[in-house]
DNA sequence: CCTCCATTGTAGCGACCGCTACATAACCCT
DNA sequence: AGGGTTATGTAGCGGTCGCTACAATGGAGG
């Protein structure tokens, strides 16, 4: 490893911290630099440019939030859509994601724009999280499988809209209703 | 009506129009200010303050998406959930309603971190979608019936953002699970 | 006609943005 | 010890932001 690259990772902790905290919008590089304990023209030093630097750090909050959600939801067995969606629906509320998930809702909204390095790093996350709630999903048909765990980020993402919205008794409502 | 007023509603087509086109983050008053062949001293006299502004013209983007919406579904009898869902999302993933969504997406991430206008508004266009929908459910339980209006919401936000997202084959997917 | 007030244009303020030129300091290699 | 590369600080560039001071215009009322 390069002292460059031990000093983007010593970096890249502050950095995740203040955007978990003050947002995307909020991370221009001096703010960001102060909440490191460097400088602007270091971080730019050490990252290229502000794109690469946010890049990394939101790839290291969705390596974060994956790891996370695995120690929320230890069970490595596969489970039916009924319980997976509650319990994934209560980790994400927690107060340990929720910062999590707001950044990620941001970060998509960004992406909808086509602006990087939003749209290829949303586009990896979302996969990422296609991936794992399949993997845990106790259905046979793999093409239920597939649908069951789109249906699960859609409803998880919906219901994470509402709850930063303030309405988090609109996504409990959702949680409980019956889907005639 | 005074003079002020008629210059605000001759103004806040355009600029509906092109918040519509560029999104909320690409709305300053300069640009803004082109797009209603006017100037940025000019709007700032006619709303006072930019926070103003965004307000009118996210009123006037909510009202329009309300008007499109019940143009796109005109039944007015109540109808059970899954067939409003249905209807819905599709309408909602119509070339004519997608910008509408996109923005609404943006302004309610903008909400998320307590900023005005947004979060005033945001708030009365989850409201007033929860109202519409509740008003269009055939089920005679109240309590019930809200909550599947707030299922609704929550499920036609999410498809939404995969959508937004370029995944709307995540958001078809979840909409024709079987949800076990 | 002339005055007063609403409207509009011009110009620019101070703050912040990403980024860079330049000079210095610190360190490694022989 | 000295030379060359690497790391860091200082300062500032050109641009955009929301907003405003000031002056000119124009139309309505006395």
């Amino acid at each position: 490893m390069t002292p460059r690259e031990t000093r983007q990772n010593d970096v890249l902790g502050p950095l995740a911290e203040h955007v978990l905290e003050h947002g995307l919008a909020a991370a221009s590089l001096r703010p960001l630099a102060a909440a490191a304990g460097t400088s602007d023209r270091m971080l730019l030093y050490y990252f290229g440019d502000k794109e690469s630097l946010i890049g990394a750090v939101l790839a290291r909050i969705a390596a974060d939030m994956l790891l996370r959600l695995e120690r929320a939801l230890p069970d490595a067995s596969t489970r039916p859509f009924a319980s997976l969606l509650a319990d994934l629906w209560s980790a994400a509320a927690s107060a340990e994601l929720r910062p999590y998930m707001v950044v990620w809702l941001e970060a998509a909204t960004l992406s909808a724009r086509g602006i990087e390095p939003y749209r290829t790093v949303s586009s990896q996350i979302v996969q990422g999280f296609l991936d794992w709630a399949t993997a845990r999903l106790e259905e046979p048909n793999p093409i239920e499988r597939s649908k069951q765990a789109a249906d699960l980020l859609t409803r998880i993402d919906g219901a994470m809209l509402m709850d930063v919205l303030g309405r988090r008794d609109i996504a409990d409502a959702a949680m409980t209703s019956s889907r005639v």
